[in-house]
DNA sequence: ATTAATGCATAAGATTATTATGTATATTTG
DNA sequence: CAAATATACATAATAATCTTATGCATTAAT
């Protein structure tokens, strides 16, 4: 089973960071198959939504870039700034709260049936 | 504190038809407020977004309207259909489902401070 | 009387994802 | 060794779904 897309939504940037924030420094690829791998292929970024949001982070200072060449072929690993770090506590919290909050809705009157 | 809205998305349908699951039989206005009593106003449904939802739930053959007044005022009754009770069942384990996955990307290596 | 609350609706704009496409190198397999 | 698969990045067109703004109308509160 892979999640309809509309959940992911939302929480792709706090899943990159959060990433990011365990590992040090992770390249995109690498990223999309660490999801995959945690998650039992349940949530399976596509480069059209990964790519893009990297950007995004590194727009907002929240990430820092080196590129590295393996052979001829280019990787760009990413890292947290001092900001982005910062910025993965709010988010996971914020998350981490959202999701109580989600689960305190759906109990409501769990044995209607 | 309000949760940033891209959260949000994607689970507010959901939301709806659990909260119609749990009361038979709500009008938009009543879930709006509903919701924000039972998440102490973390989450506030606007009405661009509740509305639409309502009446595509309703094109889906999810849920059924009556049409009531109270007075001169208008009210819409919304209640699950069958395939809403049915649709309201997935859509929440897969939400739970989706929270447990989310959980435990979050958790990892929660001592990381 | 004016403001706030109740109650619905929809259009314009923003955000964020999917899908499709493009480019290129490296590895595996028949 | 040729073809398929995996690695690795990128972006444009499209779709979905929300916010913000606006509109209309009734009822309750100050």
């Amino acid at each position: 089973m892979i999640y309809s897309s509309e959940l992911i939504k939302g929480t792709l940037k706090t899943i990159v960071l959060k990433l990011l924030a365990d590992n040090k420094k992770m390249y995109g690829y690498e990223i999309s198959q660490k999801v995959k791998e945690l998650t039992l292929n349940k949530i399976q970024i596509t480069e059209g939504a990964l790519y893009p949001t990297l950007h995004a982070l590194e727009d907002e200072g929240l990430v820092t870039v080196e590129t590295e060449f393996i052979g001829k072929r280019v990787r760009k690993y990413y890292s947290l700034s001092s900001s982005g770090k910062s910025k993965t506590k709010e988010k996971v919290n914020e998350l981490a709260d959202f999701m109580n909050t989600m689960k305190f809705l759906l109990d409501i009157k769990t044995k209607t049936a």
